[in-house]
Parts: structure tokens; C-alpha cells; sequence
RNA sequence: GGUCCGUUCGUCUAGCGGUUAGGACGCCAGGUUUUCAUCCUGGUAGCAGGGGUUCGAUUCCCCUACGGACUACCA
């Protein structure tokens, strides 16, 4: 008996999306699949002033990049479209007409200018202007006006926009899925204008019908809709149809200071705001994203997904595969309160997520990597001295950064380091150490481990004074892993001729 | 200003009348690594304030404070 359940994500394309939205979509597609649901994509491109281009393929491969592509919409046609507003535009015209036959709206024929006047008027004297049943009878509009004039000014082809007619003085008890029960009163709500002087419907009006007509179950959206949804509610109840589930989703505010997380917070803080960079098409200008900067899309996902929301039963799991977080979501687990967005726990996130990656396809990127740099090595070369680093990688990027020393020596030698390790009688203790090491038959971590220690208590050499020597020798600098494993990776004549060149250098 | 929403460590959060208020990030300390990083262990730190209700409030109600959103012919 229960209707599938439907919902659907619909931005304006006026621009990139953040991850405010991507966080949006997200719960919309765990909500989806959790219920075996559709996820919808919606473009409301009802203002043809805020057209931006490519702003919508934007939105597409966004989701597709996170991993969370829609079941329907542009281009995924399942008989509910077009997907795009400005595509609907006589599917609307019918439905403001019964509005308008009803009573429930009327024309007005107010410029924007004179509002933006009255409005102006209104401040001055220290008060807000509203566009309803206490200034409506005095304004230009077919409530107000003779039927005759109306008709004239009709004809005439004056402009006009459609207002709707709030019921008065009504308390509306609304239910928020987040937020529990909301009361409105319905003087509160001012005559929105459904449909404007260019023909297209507002967000209000198109909203509605669409989520009507495309039979979405649950409407989950941000909390900037919330003033609007004693207007929505009196909207479905205008046409008679019964309305979906509203969840209202708490904001993601700015990591310092006040307010929301806005597009410019990125850049100016030092991280993307965005999931896939993003650049302007007037002004040129480039915003960072999430892919460019090297996160993996699971790592955003789980990121995004426990802010705001959390798996609840107590449960302190905070890695999640997509699959994990479709199981495991439930809208009532939805936070009310504001969340500040965290660039370190998102970091730590990503580390998480590195760290679970297969070491062999990190190697094979790592290989692209190497080759562009004109090193040529084996796949299973590589894959050796990923493990031996991958711990402390963060990104793919930072796995040159930390075994560069494996492909080529040492250019020169740290020179911090040197006054550390490198002492006055040095270079006879690893000119002796080298000898050692050239006895030994198997070259590995194990046994150089074991012979070298072996001799340092043996002469009693003292372990800081060879092993940062030749820590030295190997990498140039304090840094890397064991310097056993780097000698077996490296090999026995690699490893003599770092160790050579170091002592001849440093004589 | 008006309407609505919110408020547990610095941050993200658990808690749904009786808890030593739990976890994670960050930070600090110790350990491992005789390196750097990772990692491990420990520590630091919180119920915005005031009234009720109750035997008992972080938890329920009210007020205040603070924060947020909205207040367009933008979404």
C-alpha cells in the first residue's frame, strides 16, 4: 500500500556545488536506497538571470565523482521529466490558473520598482515592508482593483506577476522529520509571488508541482527552507494534494567565526569547499576541489555523512563504506543544530582511507607518477616501497615526498643532518660498517640488521653514532623508513655506492 | 526589527530523569621508531544562565542570553 519512496535533490544551477549540497544529496541517496527508493535529480533553473554555464554538468559529475549518481533525471529520462524547470514551463501554466480561478492567488501588477520604493519607505520609518493581507487591499492588484480594470490592464498586456492568497489567521501545525512539530501562523506568510512578470514560476510554485507530479514522498532539503514550509503546506493544501515528509537538514557553518559555510570560505582558508574544482567561466577564476586536492570520494562521503548525523544505538563506528552508511542511516539520527566544518577531521579522514587502499594500486599510481618523472622501475619495485610508506602517506601525491630516495641518490646531503650525525671520527666507523656490509650473502632487512647491530655492541661503537650516519648516507636526510628495510630495497650496490659518496663527500 | 530554528569538551558528537557525562578530531605528555612521520598509551577540556516540575534534572516546561536561517518578480 505504501508508495515507493521518492526524493530528490534540486539545486540551481547558478554556480558549483558545495559541500553543503554534495552533504544534501548525500542524505537524500542514503535515505533513497535505504528505503529500495528512487533518487531524482532536479534542476530549478526557473531564473534565467542566474544562468551559469556548465554549472549543471558541474552538479552531474559531482555526484558522480562522490559516488552518488542519481536514479532519474537529466538525461535518465523514467517518465516523470523533463528534469529541467525551464523545460516545464506550460505544465505550470495550468496549475496557477486553478489557483487563480479558486481564489487562492490573484494577479498583481506592482512594478519592481515601486515595491523596491514602498519597501524603501517603509525602512526609513524603521519598519519591514511585507506584501500581504495587511497592505494587499492597498496595492495594485486584482484584489484591490475593479474587475473591470483588471480586465482592462489584462488586455492591455500590462505586466504582472501571480501572488497567492494565504488563508487568515490559521495556525498551522507542521512536522518536520529533524525537527519534530512546527507551529506557523498563516498571517506570518506573506503573498510569495508563484509566478513572475517573465512568464516563469518561482521556486515556491514550481517546487510544489513538480514534487507533486514526480510523486517525491520526502522532501530533504536545507534549513534555509524552513521559513518556507508553512507556504509549501498551504500550497499542497491549495491544490488539494496531499504533501510528502519534510526534513529539514541543519546547516554546515564556517570552521572559524560566524555564519554559514560560504563558497569563498575555501580558498581563503586554505581547503576546497568544493568536491571538484571548479572554475568561473566569466572571471576565470579556479576554486579548488576535493578530487584535484587527491581526497578519494569515500573519504568526503564518510566525512560528510557524520556531520550532521550519526549512526546512533551508542555506536562509536566512524569509518563507513557507502554501503555501511546506506544501512546504517536514519533520518531521526539527523542533528538540529548547525555543524562548523572541520579541514582536520576531514584530513583524518582521508588518512583512514589511505591507509586502507590496496597497496598495489596505490603502487600502480604511484608508477604513473615515477614515469612522468622518467623513472622507469618495476610494478613490484614499487609496490615494496609503497608499503614500506604508505602509513604516513595522506594523499597519493605525498608518496614521492616520502621515497624519492628510493629512485635516485641523495643530491646532496642535509646539511642539519650532517652536523648531527656526521662527527670527526664518522667516517671511519661506516667505512667500516660499509665493509661489513659487503660480506653479506643475503641481502636483506633481517640479516643487515642483525650483523650491524652485532658489531656496534661488539666494539661499542653506541647505536646513534652509526645509524643516523648511515641514515645519512642512504636518504640524505633524517627522514624514512627502518634503514635496514631501505638497504634491501635499495640493494647491496646502491647501498655501498650512497655510502661511499657520503664518505667521500664528508671527509 | 519581525518570523521560525537551534544551544553537551576548542570542533564533530553519544546521552532520550538516577552515568565516575562516553567516543572522535585537535592539543599536551609518555612509549615505539636510537631519524621524520605513522602508531600505541595516557592526559587536557563540556551540559550557556536563571527559574520551575520532580525524591532526583544534561535530559521535561518557561524566561533570558547567545548563535543561525529567512524576511526578492534568487533559489
Amino acid at each position: 500500500m505504501t508508495s515507493k519512496v521518492r526524493v530528490r535533490f534540486a539545486p540551481s544551477p547558478t554556480g558549483p556545488l558545495h559541500i553543503g549540497g554534495l552533504r544534501t544529496a548525500l542524505y537524500n541517496y542514503l535515505f533513497a536506497k535505504k528505503h529500495e527508493g528512487d533518487f531524482v535529480l532536479r534542476l530549478e533553473d526557473t531564473d534565467q538571470n542566474r544562468f551559469v554555464a556548465g554549472a549543471e554538468e558541474y552538479i552531474i559529475e559531482a555526484l558522480e565523482w562522490a559516488g552518488i549518481p542519481f536514479d532519474e533525471g537529466p538525461g535518465k529520462e523514467n517518465g516523470f521529466g523533463p528534469y529541467k524547470q525551464s523545460e516545464r514551463k506550460e505544465i505550470y501554466n495550468d496549475f496557477v490558473k486553478k489557483l487563480l480561478d479558486t481564489g487562492k492567488a490573484y494577479y498583481a501588477f506592482d512594478t519592481a520598482e515601486e515595491l523596491k520604493q514602498i519597501r524603501k519607505e517603509y525602512e526609513e520609518k524603521g519598519e519591514t515592508f511585507s506584501y500581504n493581507w495587511e497592505n494587499r487591499a492597498r496595492l495594485n492588484n486584482s484584489l484591490s482593483l475593479s474587475e473591470e480594470e483588471v480586465k482592462q490592464k489584462l488586455e492591455n498586456e500590462e505586466k504582472y506577476v501571480i501572488r497567492f492568497k494565504p488563508e487568515r489567521d490559521e495556525e498551522l501545525v507542521l512536522e518536520d522529520l529533524v525537527r519534530g512539530t512546527i507551529r506557523v501562523n498563516t498571517d506570518a506568510i506573506d503573498d510569495k509571488v508563484l509566478y513572475k512578470s517573465d512568464g516563469m514560476p518561482t521556486y515556491h510554485m514550481a517546487n510544489i508541482i513538480d514534487d507533486h507530479l514526480m510523486e517525491i514522498t520526502h522532501v530533504i532539503r536545507g534549513e534555509e527552507w524552513l521559513p518556507s514550509l508553512g507556504l509549501h503546506v498551504l500550497l499542497y493544501r491549495a491544490f488539494g494534494w496531499q504533501a510528502p515528509k519534510f526534513a529539514h537538514l541543519p546547516l554546515i557553518l564556517k570552521p572559524v567565526g560566524k555564519g554559514k559555510l560560504s563558497k569563498r570560505d575555501g580558498d581563503k582558508l586554505g581547503f576546497p569547499v568544493f568536491p571538484i574544482e571548479w572554475k568561473d567561466p566569466s572571471t576565470g577564476e579556479v576554486a579548488s576541489g576535493y578530487r584535484e586536492s587527491g581526497y578519494f570520494p569515500e573519504a568526503v562521503i564518510n566525512m560528510l555523512a557524520l556531520l550532521g548525523w550519526n549512526p546512533g544505538e551508542g555506536s562509536e563506528k566512524e569509518i563507513f563504506s557507502l554501503e555501511e552508511l546506506i544501512d546504517a542511516f536514519d533520518i531521526d539520527n539527523v542533528s538540529k543544530a548547525g555543524a562548523k566544518f572541520s579541514y582536520d577531521k576531514t584530513l583524518w579522514f582521508q588518512h583512514q582511507y589511505m591507509q586502507k587502499k590496496d597497496s598495489f594500486f596505490l603502487a600502480e599510481k604511484y608508477l604513473e607518477i615515477l614515469s612522468d618523472k622518467g623513472i622507469e622501475v618495476s610494478i613490484a619495485f614499487v609496490e615494496k616501497v609503497v608499503k614500506s610508506i604508505q602509513e604516513r602517506a595522506n594523499f597519493i601525491d605525498d608518496l614521492w615526498d616520502l621515497s624519492y630516495f628510493f629512485f635516485q641518490a641523495p643530491k646532496e646531503l642535509d646539511k642539519k643532518a650532517v652536523k648531527k650525525a656526521w662527527k670527526k671520527d664518522t667516517g671511519l666507523i661506516i667505512t667500516e660498517i660499509k665493509l661489513l656490509i659487503e660480506e653479506v650473502e643475503e641481502f636483506t632487512q633481517e640479516n643487515l640488521g642483525k650483523i650491524v647491530r652485532d658489531r656496534i655492541k661488539e666494539k661499542e661503537i653506541g647505536f646513534g653514532k652509526v645509524m643516523m650516519p648511515l641514515r645519512l648516507c642512504l636518504v640524505g636526510k633524517m627522514m624514512g623508513p627502518d634503514v635496514f628495510e631501505i638497504m634491501e630495497l635499495l640493494g647491496k650496490k646502491e647501498t655501498i655506492d650512497r655510502m661511499e659518496y657520503a664518505i667521500k663527500t664528508l671527509a
